[in-house]
DNA sequence: GCGGCTTATTGACGCAGGTCAACATTCCCT
DNA sequence: AGGGAATGTTGACCTGCGTCAATAAGCCGC
């Protein structure tokens, strides 16, 4: 079954209630981060024009779900999601968090299905980009094809990070790493680079990470003693960058 | 400094050694992996003109290099190569094994510059396709984009998996899917399935897959015991495909 | 604000795979 | 064909993280 979001608006029709939402792509102060910088003003409009938003999702809502029929790519507009796909024998693999401002769904282009879940870890607004629609405008807006080539291949070179912190680093390095992330992009929102809130659980961050939660714990616990951070439940103060920069790095 | 394959032909202009090389895509026996299905006869011509061939790489030579400019994508024609970045503290990490048919460098769109080295394992060839000369053909063809879109979701896609691999999978369920992923690209080729020659190192497998030398080469060993696999050094025998399966999927 | 449920922390212990070392084999250059 | 370097194999030992278990702290509905 397919649960896309617009299945959400059974009750309210998308218009009627626009006024809850983002009225445009013009005046989305996301827009930096989403959409490409050289697009002119006709031209975002034209992107708006196939975008559909609709009513938020409350925290534990797909998206959609790994093999639903790929129809759209998705921004998100606020709050956080978690793509995870689930293996053979039924375990969970967590395989990103997607941010305000970033896109996520692109896996499901090769195949026409999504090649992953997406949920809400809390409420969480996006903006749907009907695959299609994107494809045709992106044939006459070459910014626009450049852009999401170069979205696509962002993903490529992130997932390339993630394989090799898997890969290659300790416990302390993975929980690191991951702090920086959340802190880079946060700053990027304008948004406090040391002091903020992770709105996913210690179970999906070390699931993303290849470890246990008892493991990620204990690093954060043992992050607290060495007063890198300050640690209360989801919420984390960074005390040291430069410390946690080089536990991040070093062998 | 720059060591793309153009280079290499500072003897030999390309002209004059074509005849060495795959001639077209038209006669390639590849196109079927490599080409979108639904082009026509003159786009594949359009598509021919921009591709350039030129002379092999030899055994650890490399196609670009992390942080080269990005100017193209690769289409291997024929051999194996690997695609590994430098972390920060100067260890590998292999990212991919790319054989002929499979297209590589598309994550250098994203910043223009590659974020990856790719190195021949053996002597191989490749078809270089210049990355504006494709977009532009992508904005007139429209399956060509499609294609474009869909091989680099693919790689998202097979990154994924890669990732599920690492966070989750034991050794010997690593070493499995890897054999199992060589015997399937094989068989696309109309290659044997079950015997083949392994073009890459039990270190680049180990590091390929976050394991040591020493783990991979007990690994084998102990599938030629259970009678899985034959292996004499770098010739891979499957002798029970179904048991590889069962190794690569269960916890 | 109370009770049940989910999420997080901490400790004790075991094991898969890393490390180190010695040896075997293959590759490749002359 | 021969010798030296690179690559692969095997064994013995060690350790970081997983597992299991018990407790604590949030969270949510009533």
């Amino acid at each position: 079954m397919n649960t896309r979001l617009i299945e959400l608006n059974d009750d309210l029709p998308v218009q009627q209630c626009s006024h809850d939402y983002q009225a445009n792509c013009g005046n989305c102060r996301l827009s930096s981060i989403c959409l490409p910088f050289a697009l002119e003003t006709s031209e975002v409009d034209a992107l708006d024009r196939i975008i559909q938003r609709s009513r938020p999702l409350q925290k534990g809502q797909h998206l959609y779900r790994e093999s639903d029929d790929f129809q759209s790519v998705y921004a998100v507009r606020s709050g956080t999601l978690k793509a995870y796909r689930t293996t053979d024998d039924g375990r969970e693999q967590v395989t990103g968090f997607y941010f305000p401002g970033e896109i996520l769904g692109m896996d499901g282009i090769s195949n026409n299905t999504h090649a992953s879940s997406a949920k809400a870890l809390e409420t969480a607004a996006v903006c749907e980009i009907p695959f299609t629609s994107l494809e045709k405008l992106s044939a006459v807006i070459p910014h626009l094809q450049r852009h999401f080539f170069q979205l696509m291949s962002r993903e490529i070179a992130e997932d390339q990070q993630l394989i090799t912190l898997l890969s290659k680093s300790s416990a302390d390095e993975r929980v690191a790493a991951l702090l920086l992330s959340v802190s880079t992009r946060n700053a990027r929102r304008k948004l406090s680079a040391t002091k903020f809130r992770l709105s996913m659980s210690r179970v999906d961050i070390g699931n993303y990470l290849g470890l246990t939660v008892e493991t990620v714990s204990r690093v954060f616990s043992r992050m607290q003693k060495l007063e890198v951070l300050k640690v209360d439940n989801k919420e984390i103060e960074v005390l040291d960058v430069d410390a946690l920069r080089d536990m991040a790095n070093v062998s």
